[in-house]
Parts: structure tokens; sequence; C-alpha cells
DNA sequence: CGACATCTATCTATCGATAGATAGAATCAT
DNA sequence: ATGATTCTATCTATCGATAGATAGATGTCG
């Protein structure tokens, strides 16, 4: 069994801490503890907390992106499906928030170089929306969706239904 | 000039902050300071940061219930247009997250007293929502309206673009 | 009325715990 | 043996929370 590198471990527990409890909701000696090493070592490699979070939004920004994929080669409607499958997996899966969803009701309260990488993964999946085919003319604009997504994150796991994430994606009442 | 009550002071510079910082991102020490008392006093009026939460949760749900008002007695639509004007006033008029939004995100991280009484604000409006009279058959599930709220308030903040919000509550694309 | 008691709301001061961050020694790997 | 990494140890600042004192309003009762 090959340890991954302390870099990735720290970012992901610091990312499974973000996810459940924002910005402020978890600490350097939480995310050591869970790596199993000192918080000073996590200080190594991430020098504040805003280049800890920083570091995580552009990571969960590539990750995502790296799963969408080209949008320009897609079927019609499979760019949609596909940025909803990113969020399905949240809920469903890993049933944790949308890092960027999460730090993004934060914004107010981050460094600037974590608002800054936040935006971008917005930006990153709007446009990935607004260049992938679409399944019928005028249907589903970016912004609607992205924000029912997110938005569906936050009503599924508040009221603890993770059924309510699809009821939140269809058209019609449940 | 007659003053609030010291209780009611404490409420609103509480539920500025959380709704900027979430809650872990702001502290008795910063409330008392908003409203110009010790910290010990804010603890007088509400012993715990759950119970302070708590009470700001409840009254953030009975400030949008009043302002609702009977579902029963509106025109076909207006259900769905009163519970919006909640949201874009918050982000056009208070330029702040939803409390209810923000506290659902971090729902992992809450009191268990303080995520019940987040529960019962989306349980509210998506009651009031299944009451109120549909423009059109098959028209708007009160799930999807709201959970595209909440994204929709993240999404334009985080952008810093107020007008993405009316971008995200339209059918069509912008 | 006047004296005593209670209540309300705030204060000062402090608690133990934890926050983010840093310096410098020790260790590991190449 | 050099550079990368982790450690021990510590700092300053702040966290939520509590204790005890106080001032002033209110209430009770002889």
């Amino acid at each position: 069994m090959i340890e991954a590198p302390a870099r990735e471990q720290i970012l992901d527990a610091a990312e499974k801490r973000a996810r459940m409890a924002g910005y402020h909701g978890f600490s350097f000696r939480d995310v050591a503890e869970d790596v199993g090493i000192k918080s000073s070592s996590v200080h190594y490699h991430f020098p504040t907390k805003g280049d800890l979070c920083e570091a995580l939004a552009r990571r969960y920004t590539v990750r995502a992106a790296d799963r969408l994929g080209d949008p320009r080669i897609l079927a019609p409607g499979e760019g949609l499906e596909r940025v909803t499958a990113l969020f399905r997996d949240a809920v469903l899966v890993e049933d944790r928030m949308c890092l960027c969803g999460m730090f993004g009701a934060q914004r107010d309260a981050l460094p600037a170089q974590v608002a800054t990488a936040v935006s971008a993964f917005f930006q990153m999946i709007l446009d990935y929306l607004d260049v992938a085919p679409r399944a019928s003319r005028g249907s589903q604009n970016p912004a609607a969706l992205l924000a029912r997504l997110e938005g569906a994150l936050i009503l599924a796991r508040t009221l603890n239904s993770p059924s309510l994430f699809e009821d939140a994606l269809s058209e019609t009442a449940a």
C-alpha cells in the first residue's frame, strides 16, 4: 500500500472538513490529527490557512474540470448531465456540501486569495455549460442549472432527504 | 430615538455576522462589540452559542412567514413571487446570504437545536409554496424553486454580480 | 410610607481550551 | 552531507463560558 504524499493527505482531510463545517469550522490541528502529523507540519506545506484553502479550491476545480472533459465534443444535453452527476455524487456518495458552494456562501469572511479561487470554480462550470451543446433551443441556462444544483445540495442535506435532491431537479412538483 | 431592546440588538448583530461568515465565523465578542456591550452580557441573554443561533433561525423563520402571509388567499403565481422577493432583497438590498442557507450548508457542524430550527425554515417555505396557487398546472415545484433561490444567492454574491441572481431565475440563457 | 427583598441587566475578571503561526532541533532520504 | 520534511516547543490572540459584584428598577409587606 503506497502512502499518498503528505500534501495530498492534508488536502484530503482539509477538504472533508471544509465541506462539512466551512472555512472557520476546522483548524490546522484538526487536519493534522486526521492525517496523523503535527499542525506545524501542515504549516510547512501550507504556510497560512488562506494558502491551504486556496489550494483546496484550485484542486477542487481542476478535478471537476478533468471529470467533465471537453464540452465541445459532447452529445446534446450531456454537458448538463455531467455537471449534474458531479453534484449528485456530492450528496449521494460523499454526503458533503460542494466545497465552493460552502466557501461561496462565506465569501465575505474569506481571504481574497480563496474568494478568487472559488469564483474561478463557478466561472469554469458556467463556461462549460455555455459551450456544451444544449438538448433543445433555449433550454437550461447555465446560471440557473448551477444555482439549482448548489441549492439542491443544501436542501437535501439540511432536510436529511437525499431524494429531495432529485425532486429539486425535476420541473414538475413531486 | 427609542433604543431597541438589547436582546433584539444582539440578534440583529448576530444575524448580520452569521449571514456573512457562518456559525463558526463570528464570536460573542464580535456581537458584543457591535452592540456596545460586553460578551458576558450576550451570554446573559443567550447562554450558549447554540441558544443564540437557534433564536436567530427562529426569528428569521417567523419574520419570513409574516412577510409571506397566508398562501391560501393568493392569486395564482403570487406565492412564488413573494418567496422570490424574499431572496431578491437578501442579495440586492441586504447584500447578505440567506441565514438558513448558510447554516444549512454547515449542518454537519451545527448544534442539533440549530439544525432543527434551520430545517423548520425550509419546511415552512416548502409548505407555503405547496399550498399557494400555481400559475399553471405542473409549474414550478417547491423544492426546485427554493433550491434555485438559495443557489442563485450564492452564485450572485460569489461572482459579485447581482444581475446574475435574475439570470439564474430565468429559464432561458442570458 | 419606608424597609427589605427580588429581579434585570450589565460589568470586571478569569477559566481552560483552542486558534493560527513560528523558531529551531531532529530525522529522513538521496 | 545536503535538502526536504517532521518534530518539539512555544507564542500571542481569541474562543465559549462562568463567577461574582454592582447598580438600578420593581415589588412586597409591615
